[in-house]
Order: C-alpha cells, then sequence, then structure tokens
DNA sequence: TTATCGGACGATAATCTTTATCGTTTATAC
DNA sequence: GTATAAACGATAAAGATTATCGTCCGATAA
C-alpha cells in the first residue's frame, strides 16, 4: 500500500513538526527495506541510486532526525571517541539517552543472572557488557 | 613501593615483548592514577605534565598496546562510526573482540533475566542494551 | 492559486579523531 | 660498546561528522 505507507510518514513527519520532502521520504524508505547495522555512508550509497542529487550531510542530518524522533535507534549510546575504563571492578554502565553521561553500577548491584558461555553461531563468551540506557537524574529535571 | 612497581612494569612489558621505555612508563602509571572513562586526549594532557615532550601518536599507540595486552580495556567495543538498528525486535548483540562484528541475538535466546526500573542515582531505565563479548567462530579457527 | 517565509537542501569548508609516514633516538641483545 | 629493531616525535593524511551558507522548496494562509 504505497499511499497508505506515504500517510504513515506523512502523519509521523506531523507528530515530528518536520516537512516531508522527497529526499527524507526515499531516505526513510530506502532505510526501512534495510537489514544489519548500516552506516550513514553504507544508507548514502543506498539512497544515492534512488536520489543521486542527494547530498551526504542531509543523510546525516535525517537520520539524526529519525533517530531523535524514535524512529530508528543508533546501535550504541557511545559510538563517538575511545574511551579507556579505569574501574577494575566487576560492573556495567548506565548511559543517559540525553546527555549521554556514563557512569559505572557495580555488577551486583544491577543484579542480572544468567551467563551462558554456548551461545548460536559457536560464538566463544568472554563477558557480558551491560548498557543501561535510560535518563539521568539531572536530564530527568529538565 | 616504586622498586616493585618498576619491576612489576617491566614484567608486564617482557610478557607482552615490548620494550621499557619511559614514555610508556610514565603513561602506564599516570593511567593507573586516573578514574571514569578518559579519552586519549584527556591521558595525552596528564602524561604531558611529566613528559612535556610526549607526541599524541605515542599515546594513542600505547593506550593500543596497553588494550591488546589487557592490561587496560576499552569501555565501548564499537566506538566507531554511527550504526542505524534496522532489527525491530527485542535483541542484543553478540561483538567479536578480534574482527569488531556485530550479530544480532534474539532476547529470549540470551536469556538474560531481572530488568530493575528503579537503579542508584535516581536513574530511569528505559532498556537494557547487552552485548556479549567474545570471540565469533571465523576468529577461533584462526 | 499564489505569495510568503522558514525550513531543508547541496556543496563544501571546517572540525575532530585516529592513523600513517618518516627521520631520529633509544632499548635490548650480543 | 656495537648492531639492530623497536619506539619516539613531528606532522601529514585519512576518516567521520558537523558547520556554513546561498539556493530551493514545502507549509500556510490570503
Ligand atoms: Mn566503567
Ligand atoms: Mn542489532
Ligand atoms: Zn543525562
Ligand atoms: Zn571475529
Amino acid at each position: 500500500m504505497l499511499v497508505n505507507e506515504a500517510r504513515t510518514f506523512r502523519e509521523l513527519c506531523q507528530e515530528n513538526g518536520i516537512a516531508v520532502t522527497h529526499q527524507r521520504q526515499v531516505l526513510y524508505e530506502v532505510m526501512k527495506t534495510m537489514h544489519g547495522h548500516p552506516s550513514p555512508e553504507e544508507v548514502y550509497a543506498q539512497v544515492k541510486k534512488k536520489v543521486p542529487a542527494i547530498s551526504l550531510a542531509t543523510v546525516y542530518k535525517n537520520i539524526h532526525l529519525f533517530v531523535e524522533s524514535g524512529v530508528f535507534r543508533e546501535v550504541s549510546m557511545h559510538h563517538g571517541s575511545l574511551r579507556v575504563e579505569m574501574n577494575d571492578e566487576s560492573h556495567h554502565h548506565m548511559v543517559c539517552s540525553k546527555c549521554k553521561a556514563i557512569t559505572d553500577i557495580g555488577e551486583k548491584e544491577l543484579g542480572l543472572v544468567s551467563k551462558q558461555d554456548k551461545l548460536p553461531g559457536g560464538f566463544l563468551v568472554e563477558r557480558y557488557a551491560v548498557d543501561v540506557i535510560g535518563i539521568c537524574a539531572k536530564c530527568q529535571q529538565a
């Protein structure tokens, strides 16, 4: 149902107060067809087939918009620069989805269970790294 | 025990077949004193106080060496470029520590339990994102 | 339908992070 | 002490992302 899809995307844009542009709509539709965890460059390469004149900057800007709107999600909250872990204790992380702040939380404090060391595909488990995604106290106030 | 610390670091280097240089040793000692999740730039700023002539490239190279040797650990396995999640299902990720390949694993398949939505510091939980760190099948063969 | 206006676009420069290059210096083994 | 390979510092280059800015277009209302 192309018409229905179009209406859905139109509504989606209205909900988020953004214009329904040709580039934005094609980008959305192309992304819907993709699998795995594509990078902006990979998305760009696909969209270019349908809108050859599109700019990489437009792809970045709209992916960010989609992520902010909750239409798509980024694989990792901390994909920025390299960070070194200085906490020797067994622990996991609380990551604020607003300000990206990373706070340690002890393994016991988090209270997860059941670590299998056999996983599909013959994957050999070394350890679990849990990110608790949410809103930190400061960002809840604002 | 400075002498003892020095011997420890010397042994550490010998185990990993790397030379004991002044820069490398100061870098190691400075990092040991740091807390949280510093970036290479932040480490560089600290080390520069003791070895003003050190290069940022040297900091990067040695942090990588330390991480490879298991002396320090990076906070996130996927801190590279932005990746968009295209899998709608509730799932987590298996991340290969050798080749960095990311594979989906269903939430039920992983079989974790207990999601608290109250965490220390008034952190409001949205979701859990689990990275299972390990070695993928391909890298196990090689 | 048309005029208006703010948002969106494309091109590209700029920024930020990380890596590669290369001549010089230094640690290690003999 | 000398030879050799590794490590260093300076800096260019690469890769990813963002900022800038002139132009264009979609949304709104006359
Ligand atoms: Mn930590
Ligand atoms: Mn996934
Ligand atoms: Zn926050
Ligand atoms: Zn692998």
